[in-house]
DNA sequence: CTGAAAGCGCTAACAG
DNA sequence: CTGTTAGCGCTTTCAG
């Protein structure tokens, strides 16, 4: 029932090709018939089905966001910024949640690409295999990801410079003094993980030689952080500080702080990745390495729209400046550190 | 240069029609043929063409998802619920961001439209005027919407039961012993948070006559909630509870009054509404209004789904349960508030 | 500047 | 059970 460039044509007295010249602002039409035309469209309420045409230009004028969860902020405030850029440009994304496991992942891109969308943004690859990376090489559309990937050289990137994120986080808990201090950080193997943790372990060391490093693994969200950080201080009374390898990770520690009896930041320092919204409004406020969501989301958007046009342009490589936000959630170390005091309790 | 039906045609020396049918699983086609067809497909390594199938259908297989910033962690919340519920059904959803704009969320109507999704779930309609409203029952595709909507016949909703999540903070507060309470809002008309209002003064009401109430409207966020409790606390310093409107007004306000020097919940009581996975994070604790967001956004689809196929169907409506989620926000007040005190600080 | 014709990749009658 | 024939709604040569 709905209608279509043929009622319009006949309404206006032209033919199909002519409505679609003047729907699309074509050159080579007189003003007088685009005029007619277009008013012939708003008399019949047209609405351009975009399938039809996608069908014959090869483009369905639509992004994939591939995400393992978009609950998570970080991954929410990427994708806000990725749809802003891409409907700035007349294009809209699908969304699709992964969870991290590879069937899926690989399933949800198969369907992106029945779709025709011009290109996906996918979080991470670092679940797939050596076949399944093939796939979405072979599959020969724009593709950026999230996570560093040197080896896969036909994914464009866009991350922050994690390593230089975790060497500012230990560099700065080492300046103030800390010594003993906890990582909280991911089970499985995670390019992006690994990087602020390489980092923290050298910004550490170049204020401090002897400082110690224990490192906690476990699920890569607030709960994981809570569990993490009971274990840490179970494991290892005497630090005063935790690094968490990102904001939801340092809420579970928090709370796990919190409840042993100790308080953030005097007994404890603590110290997040990501600066979500929340960061700023928890108690302490927390500090921690911004990493700029939204621009990244945008930015990716803007890479895969500019390769979608072209053919077999080579992948981009971007890397986002990270920044240490202070607020309240870390401390001065005393000269002497009272791990006596906070062992009494 | 991908790879068409009549490719894998040729190559199993049959017509598209018959590959067509083998590749859906059509009854009508020797068993034979079907792994000839299905085989010939694998080794070309076919990809079908959705948007062609969605342009000889009329349906493109997927569903809209139009709320006002997926960044609102109830959206992120609902939005995983539709999506999973989407895609076990072979659907997928496409984002878009309204920032509850009328203009945008028109646009993206229409641009849905266009895509011939089989239907949009809308977070709120509250923003659109008449004429806007008209035009989206005239599109005759299924919408649900998060608001309730008595007075558009057209829309399926999906909500929690927001006037009786109201009522039980009322009456959890005024149970507790608390007489003068502050109720943090919105600012624009917004019918849910009208029924949460509504509720909240039943409620207290429900428990005590005297009880007195005061309302603050501001932006419907964490910000908001920080700027309408430094208000409330400046204006009326005798209240010993505030309920929010959610949980990001609640850790908004929970900012504030620890900034007042106050703490929660020894000096002022404090509830929210949501139950987001960070409500139990903070400290303390936040006590709740729990409204399901995942199994909302199921719900929603499910809905969409059911109505796609078929012709006129009537609207349907969703009412959740919602439930108090009792953390350590709130304390019982003595017999006589211990006003006084809190004033002299 | 406009019309006629062909076709994007797929499905769906209708024959056989 | 399989092939033939028409399109879905739109864009895009190619003529005129």
């Amino acid at each position: 029932m709905p209608v279509t460039i043929t009622d319009i044509a006949r309404e206006a007295g032209v033919t199909p090709s002519t409505v679609s010249r003047a729907l699309n602002g074509r050159y080579g039409i007189s003003a007088a018939v685009r005029e007619r035309v277009l008013a012939a469209a708003r008399n019949l309420n047209y609405k351009p089905n975009l399938v039809a045409r996608g069908l014959v230009t090869g483009r369905s004028q639509s992004l994939g966001l591939l995400v393992s969860d978009i609950r998570n902020p970080f991954f929410a405030e990427v994708a806000r910024g990725a749809e802003d850029e891409a409907n700035a440009a007349g294009y809209d994304v699908v969304l699709c949640n992964s969870d991290l496991d590879a069937g899926k992942q690989m399933a949800y891109f198969r369907s992106l690409l029945s779709k025709r969308v011009a290109g996906v943004l996918m979080n991470s690859v670092a679940a797939l295999n050596q076949r399944q990376l093939q796939e979405i090489r072979e599959a020969a559309i724009p593709v950026v990801t999230l996570t560093a990937s040197g080896r896969h050289r036909f994914l464009s990137t866009v991350i922050c410079d994690n390593f230089r994120g975790g060497y500012l986080a230990g560099e700065y808990l080492a300046r103030l003094g800390h010594r003993r201090v906890a990582h909280l950080t991911s089970l499985r193997r995670h390019p992006v993980l690994a990087e602020r943790a390489r980092g923290f372990a050298k910004g550490l060391q170049s204020v401090s030689r002897d400082a110690e490093l224990l490192i906690f693994r476990g699920p890569h969200n607030s709960r994981g952080g809570y569990e993490m950080a009971h274990r840490a201080m179970a494991a290892a009374p005497g630090i005063t500080a935790i690094f968490a390898a990102n904001d939801a990770v340092a809420f579970g520690a928090m709370k796990a702080i919190f409840e042993a009896g100790l308080r953030v930041p005097d007994d404890i320092s603590l110290i997040g990745f990501d600066d979500v919204e929340l960061a700023a409004i928890v108690h302490p406020p927390l500090t921690t390495i911004r990493q700029p969501g939204y621009e990244m989301g945008r930015a990716a958007v803007e890479i895969l729209l500019r390769q979608a046009d072209r053919e077999g342009v080579l992948p981009e490589h971007r890397i986002f400046d990270v920044e240490l936000i202070e607020r309240q959630s870390c401390r001065a170390l005393q000269e002497s550190p009272a791990v006596g005091c906070r062992q009494g309790r």
